[in-house]
DNA sequence: GATCATTACGAGCCGCGTAATCATT
DNA sequence: AATGATTACGCGGCTCGTAATGATC
């Protein structure tokens, strides 16, 4: 089971053809087919069916396995470089859409003056890739955030030694329109909301199947789905009425049409966490010890 | 940075020589020396200083990602022999020492009843391993407990696509010496014990540091550690006032001198989790069903 | 019959072992 | 001096590409 195996299947597995797979990679035809070929033999049984070209059960399986795998093969490397080569003038942050806010745009103005020509980029993504994204190099350091109980470290994905340090909570909210029968209460808990209408919004908060993973409650279907990572885009929505949604108390704050209402049962708040592995002295060293206050 | 260098580098990290490493994994030093010199180069940086041997600080990350990897390699290959093999009629449960109970012996004379000719083995061992276990398919599925925020689940090591079903909460108590002051309470908040004496049994019950993360509180430093799996053993010592002891309500129950006090704050509860991967029909997907109620 | 995967075969490379060399205690 | 890591070198095997074959739509 080389890596490169691993590979050239996954490769197949996603463009669903071995010629395809085969320029993608720089290969021939005839070498991809002999990499299928001999790593189906050392697991005894086949990983794809031809014609149409798909994994088999026991490829699907392998898939999620050789993901991981090479994921974490590419942050051993990156980790390495990161520790041997020499510290670098580039500082390149990721965040999730809302946890760009007043506190990081205060710190990376400090890293200026200290480094003055320091080259500075700011990726945002979505949650659940930046641990891969800080693992495997593409970011020196993350800010994550997500609902979880308060103190509570925030279930991110495993992809190898990072380290994550909590530098904020605020109030969970929902976000209801102005009008809404619940719109002027002090405080609500989620269960009264079971029967609502949610937005589910991947990209700017965890989806509903983690929020429930968290609550341990039951039943919070989206009513629909919005997919980008603009939160006045969202929050349009819920003006308009297509459903509530989760935020943290800072996102909706001031915006029209829409009332903000603090969650508090269960207890919940909105917590972000910096991301980060090693940490040569540097930008991005600085960078952390202004977010998480020394 | 090919799987076989790694498993060879992590072999001679661990015995320190390039020789014995080579006599263990049936290779010439030689062979050992160019795999190390090949990985070295691959990466860029050494990974080992020699005379005497031991991890560079490259070597120490590399040694974290390797383990991982490695045993995610296991696990891949585990998993698709478990899908690809014929049904076996062997079934190795694991367990933590207080997941074994009476619901797991009634399940298991019932799963005696349905298939009387199967190879029946129940594996103690502690939490942190368990996971491993089951995604390498040292056993076929797994019992792990540990203090949780009620329908929270547990946080375990991320080895692989398995699948975690609850299948018991029961209240969390401090077990005190029947004397303490405290031992008549009905109930206390462990923010009031945060000057005691602990009692770190990592063998038992989930360590110090792992339950104040769960709890957010810092500061449960232990006064003694107990490294055995028997709970009367540990139950003894807290009789004996070495310490006090974080357990589910069942472990100390009608054990004398030793007085138990439901935990009240942070809300905690002794939660059990099966924890399996792919189950072909048998005696393991028989005990998978009895366990969880179908 | 065209597309695409597999098989046959030869060439080059890589990784191992043997053996000699070098370094450290 | 002896133990143990590195280097030199040749052999065997593995993997690739080319090219022919086979299968499927």
């Amino acid at each position: 089971m080389e890596p490169q195996q691993l590979r050239t299947f996954v490769t197949v597995a996603r463009l669903g053809s071995f010629s395809e797979a085969a320029r993608e990679l720089g290969y021939t035809q005839s070498a991809v087919s002999q990499q299928i070929a001999a790593l189906e033999a050392d697991l005894g049984t086949a990983v794809l069916h031809r014609r149409p070209v798909g994994p088999t059960g026991a490829g699907e399986r392998l898939l999620e396995h050789a993901g991981a795998l090479l994921l974490r093969i590419d942050a051993a490397r990156a980790d390495i470089a990161r520790l041997a080569g020499a510290p670098s003038a580039r500082l390149t942050v990721g965040a999730t859409p809302l946890a760009v806010g007043a506190e990081l745009g205060r710190a990376l103005a400090e890293v200026r003056r200290a480094y003055p020509v320091v080259d500075l980029t700011v990726r945002v993504v979505a949650q659940d890739v930046l641990p891969a994204e800080v693992a495997t190099g593409a970011v020196d350091l993350a800010l994550v955030d997500g609902p979880a109980a308060p103190s509570d470290p925030l279930p991110l994905p495993d992809v190898g030694p990072l380290a994550t340090v909590a530098v904020a909570e605020q109030p969970l909210v929902v976000a209801l329109p102005a009008g809404h029968p619940l719109a002027g209460r002090s405080g609500l808990a989620l269960a009264d909301l079971s029967a609502a209408h949610w937005l589910d919004a991947p990209g700017l908060a965890p989806t509903a199947a983690r929020l429930s993973a968290a609550t341990g409650v039951e039943g919070y279907r989206p009513a629909a789905r919005y997919l980008g990572t603009d939160v006045r885009g969202l929050l349009a929505l819920v003006a308009a009425g297509h459903g509530l949604a989760l935020l943290p108390a800072t996102a909706p704050a001031g915006v029209p049409d829409v009332a903000a209402v603090p969650v508090r049962a269960p207890r919940l708040v909105h917590r972000t966490e910096l991301v980060h592995g090693a940490l040569p002295e540097g930008p991005a060293a600085l960078l952390a010890r202004l977010l998480t206050g020394e």
